[in-house]
DNA sequence: ATTGATCTGCTTGTCAGACAAGTTTTGCTA
DNA sequence: TAGCAAAACTTGTCTGACAAGCAGATCAAT
């Protein structure tokens, strides 16, 4: 059996083992496939109760990194820990670029759903949409919080686009940046003019969406997330451009 | 406290407890913030001990729907269940376009990726997409198979963009359809000469890459990606062709 | 000797009761 | 009424027990 080595102290002892366990898997000390120590064996390893144990395997069998069949034990998956997506393990959180990272991957998916959208947007997507702008519209002129419109907003396009993946992980990825949103909507943002700014940006993308043109959509989204990632101090210098088209440019104002 | 009502046996009982409680807050039954019934409520009325309870709970806090703080209770999160994306629960897994929906998600992450790692690929890069391509060229004079050196081409491109948010996400999205890679490298695939196909548009995106031309690397995982998508027997005339821009056609042979 | 069924020990799944640690409510006092 | 201390409650952990299922050992029959 592996060595056993404290973690930063998670308060939890079913935390502590869960997180050890789940790092042998990771670091390869426990290969897919071998069997776990028996949950008797790990308690007394600890030096903690077999209800600890359990609760930690509990955590560990959410996650997909081991399955456990009764009377014979719990076995690493053959793809550990792989049948969930979570950006807190895909990033160092620690790096400074983590969030461009994070933030060039939304690029990536947020201008295709614009795409999508334009061209399969039901009338009720639509309505969804404008009823989101509205509120961000009241939000500007009235100079109050806006985020949850904006997120709405968001996820109505990736509604429209009629695949319930993509509205899923666009959600998912959004709510990571709900935070990244409030310096656009506080007092400060209102008065240098960033929620304005936003705003524009996005009556652009639903013109472009509700008027089915697809590129001048992808287009729009792509200045929208340019100008989000500036507002929020992001690099974007070395993303990709390549959805633009050169003759993207003229057609549009 | 909201109606019990028992799901398809997943004949654990801590499984049946946890995946009802996750249905009560997806529904909104349980709103963001409310405290859940105590565990010895919870162990009565569902008919199992209290630690069957706990278990359960230990799952929900690891797939972050609930957290608890001891003394005072268990708590839904603020955005329940979002600090994970599974594609299990994004897509209803009976309906027939689930892997379309799924595929279509991967393919606008790969052409996006390949487009991004003609631009930032290293030397370091190119020699782990070789080694793959090596071993797939071989897997197809020797007709075995080839799924493994496949999977690694793809990963070394997602590698080679330098995102770790995206190379994780596009591992994620891959594993998901290794058992599609098989009909194209079994002996089936062979005899049809599919495992052919694919290689030559590996070849095609490769050289892309190592070009560094963005725009042809981006169409040459298109072409792959709709191919591909065609070999399983999904519909792609919906997608969005709009990553090729009416240039490419003739920038590629 | 090989095969087949049985048996025995081991492992996971569940239960019950107990105490420790921390939180919330209650109720008394000043 | 305000402040404070005790009591009641809740989660976290421990212990011991039994049921359910599995795997290797044992043994009988061919």
């Amino acid at each position: 059996m592996p060595e056993i080595a404290r973690v930063a102290r998670p308060s939890q002892l079913s935390e502590t083992v869960s997180k050890t366990i789940e790092k042998w898997i990771l670091d390869g000390v426990m290969a897919p496939g071998v069997k776990l120590p028996t949950e008797k064996t790990l308690s007394a390893e600890f030096g903690v109760s077999r209800a600890v144990v359990r609760e930690a395997i509990s955590r560990l069998k959410a996650e997909g990194y081991v399955a456990s069949r009764q009377g014979a034990g719990a076995f690493v998956e053959a793809r550990p820990g792989q049948n969930s997506f979570r950006l807190a393990d895909a990033v160092d959180p620690a790096g400074p670029a983590a969030t461009a990272h994070i933030f060039e991957l939304r690029y990536i998916v947020e201008t295709a759903a614009a795409a999508l959208a334009a061209s399969r947007r039901s009338e009720q997507d639509l309505t969804q949409m404008r009823e989101a702008l509205l509120r961000m519209r009241h939000a500007v002129s009235e100079r109050t919080d806006g985020t949850q419109a904006d997120d709405d907003f968001h996820v109505a396009i990736a509604a429209a686009t009629g695949n319930p993946a993509l509205l899923r992980f666009i959600r998912f990825v959004g709510h990571q940046f709900f935070a990244s949103r409030v310096p656009t909507w506080n007092a400060e943002g209102h008065a240098a003019g960033r929620a304005e700014a936003a705003q524009a940006e996005h009556e652009r993308m639903f013109e472009a969406i509700a008027a089915g043109d697809g590129v001048a959509a992808r287009e729009a989204a792509r200045i929208h997330m340019v100008e989000a990632a500036r507002r929020i101090g992001i690099d974007t210098d070395h993303w990709d451009p390549a959805p633009r088209a050169p003759w993207e440019e003229e057609a549009l104002p």
